[in-house]
DNA sequence: GTCTATAGTCGGATAGAC
DNA sequence: GTCTATCCGACTATAGAC
């Protein structure tokens, strides 16, 4: 229909790009929730409202739609961590931090952290893709990894290191520094077990309080520092 | 309905209980590596070695076949962990424990957890499945949870509600025993990461070995409890 | 660039021979 | 109980009109 056509064209920026981004969105909450095989392309075209033909046509297949929300997860986590990782790696060469400072620093990247993974109802979609490539990797794990894992895992070792005062190589300080991550991420990823054991209905605010409260306790005992008021000292 | 009578009246010969048990057991690996929509019942059925009808004869459909296997993951692991969780609770009755006792029960647990989490290749097929009902359960969820998870839960509270002195039902309590089990799940889930980034080829004698001390360490500093020595080489 | 129509393939399920 | 042949709907991808 021509009138429709140009109607429905008429609000639209320049090549398509606005078409391109509601794939990608559409792909980010469908392949989190229901993995990649889980999603129809009928499904996707659908839900970005664009026609079938576009997934081919801006993407070569739905693969590479795919690879594109992982990129698209890249970008948009790094906007938002970037700043806090760089900060702290900025204090990590310039100050040479005590034990304390590094403690302190860890315990603001994990409170950052927690209200990203449990907090933002966003937070699902990129984990659940994140989560399925862990389990059984395809291409878009290098993308996920180098951009993602990585970095926020050599921030953790580097700070644990600190901590503890052991090199930010060495086996130990990575096992633990996992260990904590681990902490964090069963928040998430048993969502669904802990809110029926736990006869929760979500995690709202106060909730997320509770789970922050408890796991700043758990790295404080882990890493040996002293008990810490509510509202950790977050030295400058 | 007629499928619910097949599945009632099927596989009463001999041959057809192998039939079954081999789809169970194809089905468990396939649906555990990639996921329910990841494999077509052609290759289930390739892989089973039997025929392609077999699947709607035995089970009424794919997805029944897919229930089964969550049954037979709870049949299997409760016929391992079962005698170790009614020991638990028997002493846990009895006996009236100390919180040091309980600790002790706790971290006897926390071996025999890791060892089969860790240490056992087809560990990988049945959690897979259970991350994946976490994230989006379906009718297996159901199942796996009041067979597994739930009584699993209820030993690691009561054990950690012993050891702090605090009722099994608290929400303190449960919060710490989830952040206990995030330690030890993580290095299941995110094995793919870890190995990168420690340069492990698997996880071998040695590896379990250092992750078994970190956590027990980490799990004796949360809940306040003395040094131990059975690990890694802490001064007494 | 956008859309319709359709090709070509593969999915789960079934009927009926043996 | 077992297996072959087949149905039919859903899938990804493409061709070509506009």
């Amino acid at each position: 229909m021509t009138a429709q056509s140009l109607r429905s064209r008429a609000g639209r920026g320049p090549a398509g790009e606005q078409a391109r981004q509601r794939l990608i969105e559409a792909g980010l909450d469908l392949f989190g929730r229901y993995s990649f095989d889980g999603v129809s392309t009928r499904v996707l075209a659908d839900r970005a409202d664009v026609n079938l033909a576009a997934i081919q046509y801006y993407f070569g297949s739905k693969e590479g739609l795919y690879q594109a929300v992982a990129n698209h997860i890249v970008e948009e986590v790094k906007k938002w961590l970037e700043p806090a990782i760089s900060e702290i790696e900025r204090k990590l060469e310039r100050d040479s931090p005590t034990g304390e400072q590094c403690f302190s620093l860890l315990c603001n990247l994990l409170d950052r952290l927690t209200i990203k993974l449990l907090g933002s109802s966003d937070s699902k979609k990129w984990v659940g893709i994140i989560m399925r490539e862990q389990m059984e990797p395809t291409d878009a794990f290098e993308i996920l990894y180098e951009g993602l894992m990585k970095p926020i895992d050599l921030c953790f070792f580097r700070l644990v290191g600190g901590t503890l005062g052991l090199d930010p190589q060495d086996q130990e300080t990575k096992l633990r520094a996992y260990a904590i991550k681990g902490q964090l991420l069963i928040f998430h990823v048993s969502r669904a077990e802990l809110e029926r054991s736990l006869n929760w209905q979500a995690y709202r605010s106060e909730e997320l309080e509770a789970i922050r409260s408890i796991i700043l306790d758990h790295v404080r005992a882990i890493l040996g520092m002293p008990l810490i008021e509510r509202g950790h000292g977050i030295a400058p």
